[in-house]
DNA sequence: CCAAAAGTGTTTCCGATACACCCATGA
DNA sequence: TCATGGGTGTATCGGAAACACTTTTGG
């Protein structure tokens, strides 16, 4: 694809679709999962919420680059978890023209970064997973596989912590197993506060920081860190990191 | 982006990479997982082996429908699995210009379709996984994540299946399992011919065909068959299908 | 009757699950 | 001292893994 100084346009003898990024951003309030949507300022579906996206640029070095660039322009997050999620390429997904997203799935610690307000033409704002409106686009199909990545993940990789702090309890990260699960309620071995703990501490790779919380009006939790070199190590040798 | 009829060109106001599909087709020839490669006929890595695949085009539905199209042609497979892999998009992946790819696995059987031969600019040839040819592109690469990728599944989806006839014999099942995930010699789960079709029953979605294959020089295997619709209902009720 | 490959059953052991009581903290 | 939530230990059960001998078939 070139571009033409004369007429101002880029150029191919082939047809090139559009090419764009979204991200399911999911948080964790302590309680709920939620997901990160923007509030489109033009059309198409001006006024509606929506993934936050872009068109891929030139200058983005890849797929995922353009995405760290979008999210950090949304809501300055860096650091954060950010895997691809699949492509959604069906026709007439866009009534502009042809185009193809390249859709990914990240997980930020909620309240760590500020996320734009209302002070432009977008807004951005969180939403419990299980209620939000609706969406532009297919985004709403977009977010339900992401969801169903999330669950599958969750399962054999230990990526629950990136919706936490880094230092963290072992009840706020079996909530996070259980807001992202949903297990039914006699589920015991999900649920049970003794065989969460045990089950999580014998795959090796989180260990105690001898720290506790303080300022509950009870019992204070030990808090607990990822070790990241405990984790590759374990993976390395095959273990069976399932939960 | 438009067609413009009197430059002959395809235009839009805005950059628009070109977008290509990559299949990594799997087969089994009864020992080794093959992958199937196409001999370049043009530049850039003319005479280089790569993976089937091709620009996606405008009248194609879908990104896995340019794949199904490519592979047709290429080889006549209909009814294969397919899924899609990830995007590579890294910038200098081609040559001639950028070019963001959004690669698949697939799996056949290997004897059930005639591939193209040498009568035209393409070739197509199975290669055994562990000893392939120098290719175009980054497409070791893409290899390297689909059988990453392929390696997961198998442990938690049944689609070693799709890698033979539909009645199949359980050595040729478990065969399928060691070529893939080649475990230690020592690894007695795997390996041991008793616990292998124990387990493999006990899923529920495979059954006797009450038929035996004939024409062997010793004892007759039974031949069995997927069950769609046990596999279905037990994946409805959450079964663990780990293997 | 021999060689090659396939089929089958049992025991053992460990890990998953179920289950109940005590502890720390702030009000 | 009470209410709230957090921490811990044990018994049981089931499934995974280890293990060997018999059967079928064609030559």
């Amino acid at each position: 694809m070139r571009y033409n100084e004369t007429t101002h346009k880029w150029e191919s003898d082939y047809w090139h679709p559009a090419i764009t990024t979204d991200a399911v951003v999911f948080g964790f309030d302590g309680e709920k999962l939620n997901v990160l949507l923007i509030e489109r300022g033009n059309e198409p579906f001006k006024g509606s919420w929506a993934l936050p996206g872009e068109f891929i640029r030139q200058e983005d070095q890849s797929a995922k680059e353009a995405v760290y660039r979008e999210l950090h322009e949304e809501t300055n997050v860096k650091d954060i978890y950010l895997e691809e999620l699949q492509s959604f390429s069906d026709e007439g997904r866009d009534p502009r023209e042809r185009v193809i997203t390249i859709a990914f799935f990240a997980l930020v610690v909620k309240d760590k970064y500020q996320i734009k307000g209302g002070d432009d033409a977008k807004t951005a704002k969180w939403f419990p997973i299980d209620k939000f409106p609706k969406l532009a686009f297919d985004h709403h199909k977009i977010i339900h596989v992401a969801l169903e990545r999330l669950q599958q993940r969750i399962h054999f990789e230990p990526i629950g912590f990136h919706l936490l702090d880094k230092e963290f309890t072992m009840p706020q990260l079996q909530n996070i197993y259980l807001a992202i699960l949903n297990p039914p309620e006699d589920d015991n071995k999900l649920r049970d506060r003794r065989n969460f703990p045990k089950k999580m501490l014998k795959l090796g790779y989180i260990k105690e920081t001898g720290k506790k919380v303080t300022g509950h009006p009870y019992r204070s939790p030990k808090l607990y860190t990822f070790d990241e070199e405990a984790y590759k190590k374990a993976k390395k040798i095959g273990m069976r990191l399932e939960f």
